[in-house]
DNA sequence: ATGAAAGCGCTAACAT
DNA sequence: ATGTTAGCGCTTTCAT
């Protein structure tokens, strides 16, 4: 017996010395309610399968107890953890895609799911790490903002049958699903509009993380593509470390400008170095978008509204989690799923800054 | 490269039919090994107390085997889950709690503690249904960013014995240990400092969830106090829901100045929404602070940097971050706690805003 | 320094 | 519709 004796009225039973654990059990709500353990099992998690008499018993008892289930150990016997993992870059302000993740954690919520979410940081080398103590947790799946640098985590993550959804960017090798875009397209369709807006010395204000890096590829190629730059060198760079802030476009800008001061349109990491740049600019008495074109990433939520209005990318963060969720949780059911990998696209708003 | 291709000698022992664990235990380990499960568990676990040769061994048989440990099986029994829950209200941008939770997340994760992060919301009535879902999983801590609001929440957390920390306010009822500031007294000190200035017709842009109606109520007694309104409800507010956005700035001060066209400064609820308040005065031509003093909250990274520079409100999130994982894990290690709560202040950051 | 036994709290599988 | 049995994978006793 759990020790549990007489639990007077509605007052949860004291805990039990230890701690950690409320001390109730199911044998303890199942013995309130007159019923044996699986029986009040099933009243909770498969009510169907119960008398509708019994099952209220076994819920009062719930109640009359104060019994919360332990997950671990439902989990650990039914091999359903009911957890999402997902791994982000940071949570730090200014991030794109928490969009995503909001949206994602919504889904999964609805659907009985907890989502946890740890940070990667940009440091590839803690990344098998990291997923080894994921996995430790058994979650039900496993969501990737980003694709798996190392070679390690990648045998890791295939390895262990946990269905995975990398997300956020695309690449030929997947682990299992994948819905992104390519940061590439996204910095050649950013060169290609300046290009067709009549602009002829592109910069790039560049971040190195992995992502940021492929977008400003993608942009310094197209520039030399469209004949504007001998190779790729000689595209104007300013490199920057995530997480990116306001002062980076400010930094950005006036050392872009030291250096080539003819330059009439910049590529922006993201559109918090966009409004620096936008800040920074006006401080110069340049005026945007006349003298310079600005473009952002991300459209986030205040790139509409500052002046001038920013012209930026667009990638559909909420669609992508809602999709992300959906995917994940067909694998999981062992649902047949029709495409591994889905590019999601992204699109170029234009606004004023250029 | 990513691709899987030969990874034939140190190959993971074929995954048993069984998905989501990879198949591989201790067990298996341990006979790798050549010893007992128990020696394979401390070896991991309690190194100090294995011969090194031994421990060597069942290393090597981690390796072998590709053995990842299960966590619901290990915290089951041990009644250590590893795991520190911590309830933000949102992880949209702009919130300058996050850099609390950042510092938390390493601090944890430094000692070998995962932090499972989720989302509060706004909404009171899903707290009880989201406490206990935490609880389910048995973390040996929980976070929360701000204070419990429902009772029947209170009462969970109370009688669980699990450690709480409540964060990022203050409370007179604390479940347990608090680190916070008082949201009223950040308002106060706002409109004291607005008065010192010279100012004498105060608005405030106030957001509706708890913590930010907290600082309008301060700030709008203040006011009265200083003799500048006859009653709080005199005081001229524009009110926003939160997540608080640029718009919201842009939107308050053109409602504010719409109904009182003489106010000298205007308090707004974020920083976010103090930015949005200055691109709104220039558009009107307003100059601050010489026509318009503006205040933001959360001093987060772009503070200093816009122009004309935010005169903000700083929390030193690193600081409340670090203070409230050290205070858990002793709790959690059953040291004395000197404190149970502490109040770490905040500090008013002159700049040209205001 | 190592091992044997027991069981954490729950649910799948097989009864009835 | 309900119950019995067994055991998930690990770690806590309590030996040796």
């Amino acid at each position: 017996m759990k020790s549990m004796a007489e639990h007077k009225k509605t007052r949860p039973i004291a805990p039990s010395k230890r701690r950690g654990t409320g001390g109730v059990t199911l044998a303890d709500v199942a013995t309130l309610a007159g019923v044996s353990t699986i029986t009040a099992s099933r009243a909770l998690s498969n009510p169907a399968l119960v008398n509708p008499a019994t099952r209220a018993r076994v819920h009062e008892a719930v109640l009359k107890s104060g019994y919360i289930p332990n997950y671990l150990a439902g989990g650990l016997k039914s091999k359903r953890s009911r957890l999402i993992a997902c791994l982000v870059p940071t949570i730090a302000s200014g991030s794109a895609f928490l969009v995503a993740v909001h949206a994602m954690s919504e889904a999964f919520g609805g659907a009985g799911y907890q989502v946890l979410l740890g940070e990667r940081g940009y440091d590839v080398s803690r990344e098998e790490a990291l997923v080894e103590s994921v996995i430790a947790r058994r979650p039900d799946g496993i969501v990737l903002t980003g694709v798996v640098q190392s070679e390690a985590a990648h045998r890791r993550l295939s390895t262990t049958g946990i269905p995975v959804v990398e997300t956020w960017d695309m690449t030929d090798s997947p682990i299992d699903l994948l819905v992104g875009f390519s940061h590439e397209e996204v910095g050649r369709a950013i060169a290609q509009y300046l290009y067709g807006r009549g602009r002829r010395r592109l910069g790039v204000i560049a971040a190195t993380e992995p992502r940021g890096a492929a977008r400003a590829r993608g942009f310094t190629e197209a520039v030399v593509a469209l004949g504007l730059a001998p190779s790729v060198t000689d595209v104007p760079m300013h490199t920057i470390e995530s997480p990116t802030k306001l002062i980076h476009g400010r930094a950005g800008v006036a050392s872009l400008l030291a250096a080539h001061p003819t330059l009439d349109a910049i590529s922006c990491a993201t559109d918090l170095v966009a409004l620096g740049a936008l800040f920074e600019a006006r401080a110069r008495g340049i005026c945007v978008p006349k003298d310079l074109a600005i473009v952002g990433f991300g459209d986030l939520d205040f790139a509409a509204d500052v002046d001038p209005p920013l012209t930026t990318v667009r990638i559909d963060g909420a669609d992508i989690g809602r999709r992300v969720a959906a995917l994940l949780m067909a694998r999981i059911d062992g649902r047949r799923i029709s495409r591994r990998a889905t590019d999601v696209g992204f699109q170029l708003i234009e606004r004023a800054s250029a």
